[in-house]
RNA sequence: GCCGGAGUGGCGAAAUUGGCAGACGCGCUGGAUUCAAAAUCCAGUGAGGUUCACGCCUCGUGUCGGUUCGAGUCCGACCUCCGGCACCA
């Protein structure tokens, strides 16, 4: 028997797949399809084992439903544009064409020695012009239809990635990608309307039932929808007059609009600015404001500041008190959320309360909450927050907090002061980004016409080559006049290009529809193709992209749906989030230099057993710290495999033992087969895409092979036999025969995990076509089923015996038996018996006073 | 502060509906094989107690309490860690 060498039988086999193109595919209405993916790559430089693992989780997934008949599409691809490119250009005086392209080749040649089921001819990078062409023309189709417009507003600014950032990608006030804090600028920029989609994409979390729920909640919390009412409070005039010019403040407390005893403006409030102007000290007021809104943003953000004030010496008419209250100007009102003003209830919300106390401004208790001592403005030490009872509030008294909400809605809408409004956390979605590797917003500036769209003949606006790349400055496509300067396509006349370039999360919101028809250069996709593959069946990436890359997405399906070109609803019908790979605590990274390199593993251990350690170690969504120490354990195992099977391979092709059923099997032989059909049972479960326990289901193989070994050992066979050169010397055909389908449904299970190892065993037990054309193994009940039980018999509650029974035991005869157990006697024994718990297959469960 | 998730041997973990806690693997210990080692095969391995021995007993899933014949699993309170959101009105 020659050696198990995992180098020669890896090439062989990804040679023979490649040679065959063994994973392309092309729609087959006749038979199911099945589409598998996992996030495509950054092309960062070098795979590491973190990069590993979530690829053989699409591929498992992937090989396994293959093998089951369907139709597997299962691509790979490039997320190719980005800030690391160009910063490595400005570093190594590389061009970032060139840097990502030789990232992608080295990349993709550690992808292929892992032996991934990869459709590669229908791999593509964000990067290629083929590519970016549909970028601009989803835009400009949104373009069309307003979802896609420009606004000139405070944005968030990294200095050190000199570039704008969605709300998205700033956390704590830092640089998602950097940490450096970001600043405000004031710019024009271009917008996607994802608001627009805000209740759909809320409402139709509750479709996606095969997502993670943490996924889904922070989805939630992010789209942040609130149900509230805005309320006009009336401007008071000079002279102590209300005028028809107000307030509009948002509010989900209207219950509580009784105790509103001022009102809050943000600094930025336009009104503010009036207020300067009118003030008899228009100086000292506008020094007032600057300070409050020079204050650091981050910490306005965050929440870190202390609650101040100053009153504006206006006043405004409470609509529903009819009372003139003070209008103060305060820090912690947000100008960017709801109308930029509150009205403000201290008794009932804790910042209102807290500023109140400080300038000493009135408390008025409105709400009663049940089982509480009557509350009092005057003694209160913090808000009460809790619905109840409406108290002191005119005809709306004694309501319910819920009910009197929408009552008093409805009053405020028929006196004309006020309605319902539903607000959301969620933002448009800012794309302009003043870099250079990205694609091109296709916008031209006419004077005279203003911006124009390009022509959908003129796509794709190509990057233009820049030679050096400074970092410095505004978008580097300004510095190239010949792409700059053009002619407006409305007027004929001189124009300017836009020269932002689109975020790159633009690119991976789509790239799964491309992948359905990778190569067509007249659309985006072949509509009918995405319809054959899409939704994506099981889609599996780390979970740092729960909110950016998810809700983009979704935001994208949507779109095109209404564009006609997508017919689902949702894109992904379910998601694996991955957890990271972690070393020394840490994200593997190359600048924190703790990256383990897959290469490494696999000239030491081979790609198998790389792939079958990472899918054993933890579930697939757990985060695990590397260790190579169990590595060397899966190798092991894979020889066992190897030694196991190969002596018998001979004996399984040769296909002389007799069908199962004419055999008269013994009790082992009967025990062996019950093995083999549970753990096709259980391994079949395990690997449903909806379920994915990939650790149990290779412990569920382990230890049908340390069955297997026990069996042979016991019959003197396979590796068991002295005479390697008869490994089936003195055995029975009955001990052949399940041995044989114990390793054949061994081999075919083992295929999505190991596929070189299954491949080169299932050839050499006789069979050319390969483990996809056998199918996945058939569960048989009749066999896996248990032909004794053994129960444990509990006296209170501990167990103190066992019984063995036939499946069909009754009740009545299980309760005796265990009763007369001499354990369960020794424990019964001059005790009454007072309650016999029989629950049948499981155990019985004795009572003693 | 709010919303999720988790806490099980020396380690990674398992336990699908409330039913024998610790499957499987790593590590360790012992045995076989070997001149020897590696590799391999076999056996043992939660803690403590007890027995010449087969065994038997007690404790044990973050802490405290509860429900139940029976709780890692359900309920209540708390502790710790991780993730998300956070002055969002």
């Amino acid at each position: 028997m020659r050696d198990y060498n995992p180098h020669a039988v890896e090439r062989k086999w990804q040679h023979r797949w490649a040679d065959r193109r063994a994973f392309e595919v092309t729609e087959d209405p006749a038979r199911p399809k099945f589409y598998s993916l996992v996030m495509f790559a950054y092309p960062s430089g070098h795979a590491h084992v973190g990069h590993v693992r979530n690829y053989m989780i699409g591929d498992v997934v992937a090989r396994m439903k293959r093998m089951r008949g369907y139709n597997v599409l299962h691509p790979f691809g490039w997320d190719a544009f980005g800030l690391p490119a160009e910063n490595a250009a400005i570093q190594n005086k590389t061009h970032p064409e060139k840097w990502t392209r030789d990232n992608i080749a080295h990349m993709k040649d550690q992808l292929q020695r892992l032996g991934i089921s990869y459709a590669w001819e229908r791999e593509l990078a964000t990067c290629d012009r083929e590519y970016y062409k549909w970028n601009q023309w989803l835009f400009l189709k949104m373009y069309e239809r307003g979802l896609a417009y420009r606004k000139r507003s405070a944005v968030n600014w990294c200095p050190s990635c000199q570039t704008v950032l969605a709300n998205e990608q700033v956390n704590d006030g830092r640089c998602w990608r950097c940490e450096t804090e970001v600043e405000t600028r004031d710019l024009e920029q271009w917008f996607l309307r994802i608001t627009q989609y805000a209740d759909e994409l809320l409402d139709q979390t509750a479709d996606l039932n095969e997502w993670p729920d943490k996924v889904l909640t922070m989805q939630r919390n992010w789209i942040g929808r609130s149900d509230g009412a805005l309320v006009s409070f009336a401007l008071v005039d000079a002279d102590g007059e209300a005028t028809t010019d107000g307030i509009e403040v948002f509010t989900t407390r209207i219950d509580t609009i009784f105790g509103a005893t001022f009102v809050l403006l943000a600094p930025e409030h336009p009104l503010v600015d009036r207020f300067i102007v009118e003030s008899p000290e228009s100086d000292a007021f506008r020094t007032r404001v600057g300070q409050f809104r020079a204050l650091d943003r981050t910490a306005r953000l965050t929440g870190q500041i202390e609650k101040e004030g100053f009153d504006t010496g206006r006043r405004a008419v409470n609509p529903f008190t009819g009372e003139s209250v003070a209008i103060w100007v305060a820090n912690f009102v947000l100008a960017e959320y709801g109308t930029g003003a509150i009205m403000a209830v201290p008794a009932h919300d804790q910042r209102d309360f807290e500023f109140a106390r400080k300038y000493g401004l009135p408390v008025r208790v409105v709400i009663q909450p049940p089982d509480a001592v009557p509350l009092h403005g005057d003694t209160l030490d913090a808000a009460s927050a809790d619905p109840g009872r409406v108290v002191d509030s005119g005809e709306f008294t004694d309501l319910e907090s819920a009910e009197a909400r929408a009552v008093m809605t409805r009053d405020a809408e028929s006196r004309g002061c006020g309605r319902g409004q539903v607000q959301y956390r969620l933002k448009d979605w800012g794309i302009s980004r003043q870099r250079y590797w990205g694609t091109p917003i296709p916008i031209i500036y006419c004077d005279a016409c203003g911006p124009q769209p390009v022509p959908v003949d003129a796509l794709p606006v190509e990057l233009p080559t820049i030679d050096e790349f400074t970092g410095r400055g505004d978008s580097p496509l300004a510095q190239v006049p010949e792409f700059v300067n053009t002619t407006c396509p409305s007027c004929g006349g001189n124009a300017r290009r836009e020269t932002d370039t689109m975020d790159t999360f633009v690119d991976s919101s789509w790239y799964f529809y491309r992948y359905c028809d990778p190569h067509n250069d007249t659309a985006p996709f072949d509509v009918d193709k995405v319809k054959y593959w899409g939704p994506i069946d099981f889609y599996s990436g780390g979970v740092e992209h729960a909110i950016l890359h998810l809700i983009y997405s979704r935001f994208f399906c949507k779109v095109l749906r209404d564009l006609g070109l997508v017919e689902h609803d949702e894109p992904f019908t379910r998601l694996l989030t991955q957890g990271m790979v972690l070393r020394h605590g840490a994200v593997m990274s190359k600048s924190r230099g703790n990256v383990v390199d897959p290469d490494e593993m696999t000239t030491t251990f081979g790609a198998d057993a790389l792939r079958l350690y990472e899918m054993f170690v933890a579930p697939p969504e757990k985060e695990i710290e590397w260790t190579d120490a169990g590595l060397e354990g899966s190798a092991r195992f894979l020889g066992r495999v190897w030694r196991m099977v190969m002596p018998l391979a001979d004996v399984v092709a040769r296909g002389d033992t007799p069908p199962l059923d004419t055999l008269d099997l013994g009790s082992a032989e009967r025990a062996l087969r019950r093995k083999t059909h549970d753990t096709i049972r259980r391994v079949s479960e395990d690997l449903d895409p909806r379920r994915v326990h990939l650790n149990t289901a290779v412990s569920a193989l382990m230890e049908l092979v340390n069955d297997l070994y026990a069996y042979c050992e016991g019959a003197r066979i396979g590796p068991f036999t002295p005479d390697v050169e008869a490994p089936a010397a003195g055995a029975g055909p009955a001990s052949l025969a399940v041995v044989c389908e114990a390793i054949e449904a061994l081999v075919l299970m083992l295929s999505p995990f190991t596929p070189h190892l299954a491949e080169e065993l299932w050839e050499s037990m006789g069979h050319a076509d390969g483990v996809d054309a056998a199918g996945w193994p058939t569960f048989d009940a009749a066999v896996a089923r248990a032909e004794e039980l053994v129960l444990p018999v509990q006296v209170n509650g501990k167990v103190r015996a066992r019984v063995t029974i036939a499946p069909d035991t009754s009740d009545e005869d299980l309760r005796k038996m265990a009763l007369s157990q001499p354990q369960v006697q020794a424990h019964t024994t001059g005790k009454r018996v007072s309650r016999v718990v029989v629950v049948p297959r499981k155990l019985v469960s004795i009572v003693v006073k």
